[in-house]
DNA sequence: AGATGTACCCCATGATCCCAGGGTACAACA
DNA sequence: TGTTGTACCCTGGGATCATGGGGTACATCT
């Protein structure tokens, strides 16, 4: 399990964390059931913050890609494989760009978009 | 047709310009096919620069509350009075919810659906 | 000549957000 | 005691965007 991260690139740092254990995942690399290194560890190997460790394991657990057990460790998933294939942000873009093009189409400025966007997003507990 | 400008508030001075004509035209006091001040003219009576004013009044064009008849000025739309009452950003904020509440409750991040969002609206050629 | 809407350039201000980090603390275990 | 994941506090840099203004210019019509 090699990773390199290249912390001057544009990628966000728990980005290439998370894409490289995918990769590894469906590259027959790791396999379900395989230990991970602690977000400690893992932190201090790669010269990062815990903060940005755990928080690549705690997406990569969403998507079902990792299972973390509490203080026994974090795992890779049963269905590791499957589950890494799937491109969650892509569908979320389509979700999102249909929603858009409708708006537009309407004669919706791109300002005004936006600040409803940023409403909607603010607004969650009212 | 008076026009009171807040320059202080929170409410950004080419919405007001807005509320203010669409309101004067739900309370009966601008009529279809009354002249509207030129914008150098009503930015001048008001202290406020050209392009605020040409900002609303491109604004209410697209809703159709008024209509620029190019070198000849600018009128009160024929259907001014219901056009008026459209409240085109309640519409907006609706859809766009939907959309998000949607793939929040798939478990997607603000983070991610924020991300996403912003691909989409600068990604509009590519 | 003068007015119309419109288009483009520049700029500063303020707001909001992502990313990343430092630090501390907790309960549940071995 | 040490390690596990997790949660909270704080900080700062960098990016994007809305608002508003200043200025110039254009074709079209009266």
């Amino acid at each position: 399990m090699e990773i390199v991260i290249d912390v001057d690139g544009p990628v966000p740092l728990f980005s290439q964390l998370i894409e490289q254990i995918k990769g590894a995942v469906l590259g027959d690399k790791l396999h379900p059931g395989d230990a991970l290194p602690s977000i400690r560890q893992l932190a201090n190997d790669l010269q990062l913050n815990n903060k940005t460790v755990a928080k690549a394991y705690r997406l990569l657990e969403r998507d079902s890609v990792i299972q973390t057990k509490g203080y026994r460790g974090t795992f890779i998933h049963p269905n590791a494989k499957a589950n890494s294939a799937v491109d969650l942000r892509t569908l979320v873009v389509s979700k999102l760009s249909a929603t858009v093009e409708a708006l537009r189409a309407s004669g919706v400025t791109d300002s005004e978009i936006r600040i409803a966007f940023g409403d909607v997003m603010n607004r969650r507990e009212s």
